[in-house]
Order: structure tokens, then C-alpha cells, then sequence
DNA sequence: AGCTGATCATAT
DNA sequence: ATATGATCAGCT
């Protein structure tokens, strides 16, 4: 159990003294069982780095570092820093709640992100894939306007229950995709005449088009 | 090769 | 069921 960092300071630290390692050898290091393919553990990286960084575990919809308002996003990147997934943000309000932008999940935790690039070409196995540099992320003014706007125009269309619309290809950089165990799951939504009926839960995903951007600006 | 919809583990 | 952590895998 490591304890949680008292500061940013000590998370990037922390991070810092990873980058370079394998997955491999710092399992070894804390005596972490690694599995072999992450098909049946597909958040398994992001776990354990949430532990080697002293994160509280938990499953609340707030940062991993709550003291310190800042959110840890492993992301899978090729041998060029290309990311290669989406990034999951947060599960997608379809019962709107009276949420604003200030007061959303999104907002609070895109405010201040820990990156922990690892690189994970598909030839490497999981205790060979590194860890890169850290990068402790802000998102700049423009950033900023365009999640919002996705987020705004993803409340518009929950609101008029145009559940239609809110697929893979909504979101210029917040894109909304299915977020659930499997497709026959269902959740509370306001309907097209605003009652409650039923549909796949979703949730905001970043596009890698966006992400990657984050990570060029501290590469160069 | 990138995108989109589907899926898996765990905790509460 | 819903939240976290994500990656998988078929299709274009």
C-alpha cells in the first residue's frame, strides 16, 4: 500500500521515477501478479499504476487524487507517441441531472490530468510495454472551449431524448461512444416527450486526434 | 489503418 | 445498476 502523494510535486516525482521501466519489472519490484493479455483485465494497467502512484482506489466519479484535483490517465501509445485508443472520460448523464458545465465530471476532471504514456505496440507483450514520461496536463483556453461545446451540445441532445444522435461520431474531441458490461444493458434517459425510458448507458471518450495533441506539446 | 460499437474486471 | 479502469475486434 503506497501512500497518497502530498502534493504534485511528489506525484510527478513519483511518475518521473517510472518512466523507463517495463511493465515487467515493476511488477516485480511490488510483487504484482501481471496477466498475460488484458482480455479479460483490460484495466489492468491503469490500476496499477493508479496503485504505484499511491491513488486512492475507489470507483467515485472524481479525480484519483482528490486532494489534489488532478486525474491519472494511462494511455497506450506506438513506437511514434501515437495514441492508440480513446481515452474514457466519464459515463455520459442520459437522465440530466440539472449538471453544468462547472459542476460536471467532465470539467472537473479533464481541470488537471496526470499522462502516463505506455508504450504498447501489439507485438509487445504486457511486461515488456514502458512507461514513458509523465506529463501533467492543463487543458489550455481553446482545449477547454472544445470539450466544452461537445459537452454542451451532448446536454442539448439528452435533453430533447435525440438518443440517436449520440453515437461514435458525435463530439469534434469529446466523443460519446457505449460504455456498459455488454449491448443489452439499459439505463434511465429522458425520452423524446422528456419521461423516462430506457437505453444503452454511454460514456465521453477523447479522441485520439485530441490526446495526441497533448502529448506533442511537452514532447517537443 | 482508423473508427465504431461491444465487451471484461472490480468495487460500491 | 452504476461507477471506476480501459482494450477488443469487426467493419469500412
Amino acid at each position: 500500500m503506497i501512500t497518497p502523494p502530498s502534493s504534485e510535486q511528489e506525484l510527478l516525482c513519483r511518475a518521473e521515477r517510472i518512466a523507463g521501466k517495463t511493465l515487467g519489472e515493476l511488477a516485480n519490484t511490488y510483487a504484482s501478479q501481471i496477466p498475460s493479455n488484458l482480455l479479460f483485465e483490460k484495466g489492468w494497467v491503469g490500476q496499477f499504476c493508479e496503485k504505484l502512484l499511491g491513488a486512492s482506489a475507489g470507483s467515485l466519479p472524481e479525480p484519483d487524487f482528490p486532494q489534489l484535483g488532478i486525474e491519472l490517465k494511462t494511455i497506450p501509445i506506438d513506437s511514434s507517441g501515437r495514441p492508440l485508443e480513446s481515452t474514457y472520460v466519464s459515463v455520459v448523464p442520459m437522465s440530466a441531472t440539472g449538471e453544468t458545465w462547472e459542476t460536471s465530471v467532465v470539467f472537473h476532471k479533464l481541470s488537471k490530468v496526470l499522462w502516463l504514456p505506455i508504450m504498447s505496440e501489439k507485438p509487445l507483450s504486457i511486461e515488456q510495454r514502458v512507461v514513458g514520461m509523465p506529463i501533467m496536463w492543463q487543458p489550455n483556453p481553446e482545449q477547454l472551449e472544445l470539450i466544452r461545446m461537445d459537452w454542451e451540445e451532448a446536454l442539448e441532445k439528452i435533453m430533447l431524448g435525440d438518443h440517436g444522435a449520440l453515437n461514435a461520431k458525435f463530439g469534434e474531441v469529446l466523443q460519446v461512444r457505449p460504455k456498459a458490461a455488454h449491448s443489452r444493458v439499459l439505463t434511465e434517459a429522458v425520452g423524446p416527450e422528456g419521461h423516462t425510458v430506457k437505453t444503452l448507458p454511454r460514456g465521453f471518450y477523447l479522441r485520439p486526434s485530441f490526446t495526441q495533441n497533448i502529448l506533442r506539446q511537452l514532447t517537443y
